[in-house]
RNA sequence: GUGGGCGUAGUGUAGUGGUUAACACGUCAGGUUGUGGCCCUGAAGAUCGAGGGUUCAAAUCCCUCCGCUCACCCCA
């Protein structure tokens, strides 16, 4: 029997509720902050996730969809948004656009990982970019765009991480430091962690080992490595992130120094928002700031900004806190089922009244016609359908018909043409 | 890549060595003449994840593989 491949998953009709509903909402809340919507392909060139997303990172290491179509070009199934927007914006000379650009997209992303809980190998994330601004404002107005999306989703108690990790210049020495600083402990350490003190010692405040936890709470902090503009943007972007709190008051702000993320693109702020209960893979949105990117991408000097959010972790927490689906979102059944006891003369009959309510609108399903009259009653009651419409060789001689409301059980003839039919159907 | 737990009808479960593998939900049919939801009756539906082994006898014990799941790593 086949299988979903691994990690993968149907989104089954009861499902699509939820899923309308979360993607409702996001287009609402970017529709709101002026954002505007791409799409870019499942799959790009290998290359420009290597570059973008870095070599160094876990994704591009291990974790990358690539194949090789029959020209020997390497394409890879896209791990993450940024890098392919990036590309868009290049590629379609965005930069000529008047800036800041803003934009957001919804898409299914690719990583070849032991899939656990919050954890797939497809998964859809909504996520938001804003090209050409590098003012403070810019990131907590993109942050403010994430607490008005969780917000509208009702989601509670979440807790915003923030920092700042600097830019290229200032993190070589805050990564020489952090060396210097853990060296000497490398003997307690695991072999993942003496390898990141060697190659990235950032990625060191990141580790779970416990062993390093009170290390870490000691070690250098990326914001006492800031230079003076940097810091500037710092202070100003967690001033204003603090005002939000005012108005989002379902967040609290948490300055956390270990903060690094493990995308290489980022400088400056950074951030991720958590469940205040974490576990595991808890982090449902999270974002930074990324000035170099662009430019490493064979573009223009712009800066960036953007974050990203996966969907499913959002339906695990709304989940866990009992949320009730907004009733326009549940699963409605037709306004009309079609009860015919008869020849095939009736059934035509049938599916002409069909077709031209249809055609007006009105949702519309003919019942198995081979049941009897309790089979298709049944059918009509089991789809959640409003109305029935009955019609047997009786009612055809006499051009008439039995329209019935499920609600209420209430029962009227009614005249057999269809602009009659639809008359009653629009009343009820 | 590493480790733990688990694989029995469509779904959720019971069954831990002994006839035709049980129950609930779901599906289909019937419950008198042409009427759904509740109720009642019946039917269909499972090579007990796969292969091998032990045994007179295996869903049950052993081995291998596969799958699912949770955790680590990492991330959304």
């Amino acid at each position: 029997m086949y299988q979903a491949p691994r990690g993968t998953s149907d989104i089954l009709p009861e499902q699509q509720g939820i899923w309308n509903f979360i993607n409702n909402i996001a287009k609402n809340s970017s529709e709101i902050f002026g954002f505007k919507e791409i799409s870019t392909p499942t799959f790009e060139e290998t290359e420009l996730f290597q570059r973008g997303v870095g070599s160094d990172s876990d994704i591009v290491q291990k974790e990358m969809y690539s194949f090789t179509d029959s020209s020997e070009k390497s394409f890879t199934l896209k791990p993450e948004g940024t890098a392919a927007t990036c590309r868009a914006f290049i590629e379609n000379g965005m930069n000529n656009l008047p800036k800041p650009i803003r934009l957001f997209y919804i898409s299914s992303m690719y990583r070849h990982e032991r899939p656990q809980s919050g954890r797939l190998r497809q998964h859809h994330q909504f996520g938001a970019e804003v090209f050409g601004d590098e003012s403070p404002e810019i990131d907590s107005e993109l942050i403010e765009l994430a607490l008005h999306y969780l917000n509208s989703l009702g989601l509670k108690n979440l807790k915003i991480k923030i920092n700042s990790i600097g830019d290229l210049t200032t993190r070589s020495k805050f990564s020489e430091d952090l060396k210097l600083f853990f060296g000497p402990y490398k003997s307690q350490m695991n072999s993942v962690d003496k390898k990141r003190l060697e190659t990235n010692p950032i990625r060191l405040l990141d580790s779970k080992d416990n062993n390093l936890e009170n290390l870490k709470e000691n070690s250098p902090k990326s914001i006492d490595y800031l230079d003076e503009e940097s810091k500037l943007h710092w202070n100003s972007v967690l001033n204003n992130v603090h005002n939000l709190t005012k108005t989002y008051t379902k967040f609290d702000i948490e300055i956390d120094h270990k903060l690094v993320r493990g995308l290489d693109y980022y400088n400056r702020t950074v951030f991720e928002i958590h469940p205040n209960e974490e576990k595991s893979q808890s982090s449902i949105l999270s974002g930074g700031r990324y000035d170099d990117l662009m430019n490493l991408l064979g573009g223009p000097d712009v800066p960036g900004v953007g974050f990203g959010s996966g969907i499913e972790r959002i339906i695990l927490n709304l989940e866990n806190q009992q949320f009730l689906l907004p009733d326009n979102y549940i699963n409605k059944g037709p306004k009309l089922t079609m009860i015919s006891l008869g020849n095939q003369d009736l059934t035509n009959t049938c599916i002409e009244i069909a077709t031209f309510l249809r055609n007006n609108n009105i949702s519309v399903i003919l019942a198995p016609k081979n049941r009897s009259i309790k089979g298709q009653m049944r059918y009509a009651n089991s789809c959640n359908s409003e109305n029935v419409l009955i019609i047997g060789e009786k009612e055809l001689e006499k051009s008439s018909a039995l329209i019935k409301n499920l609600k209420d059980s209430s029962e009227k003839p009614v005249d057999l043409s269809p602009k009659n039919i639809l008359k009653i159907l629009k009343k009820i």
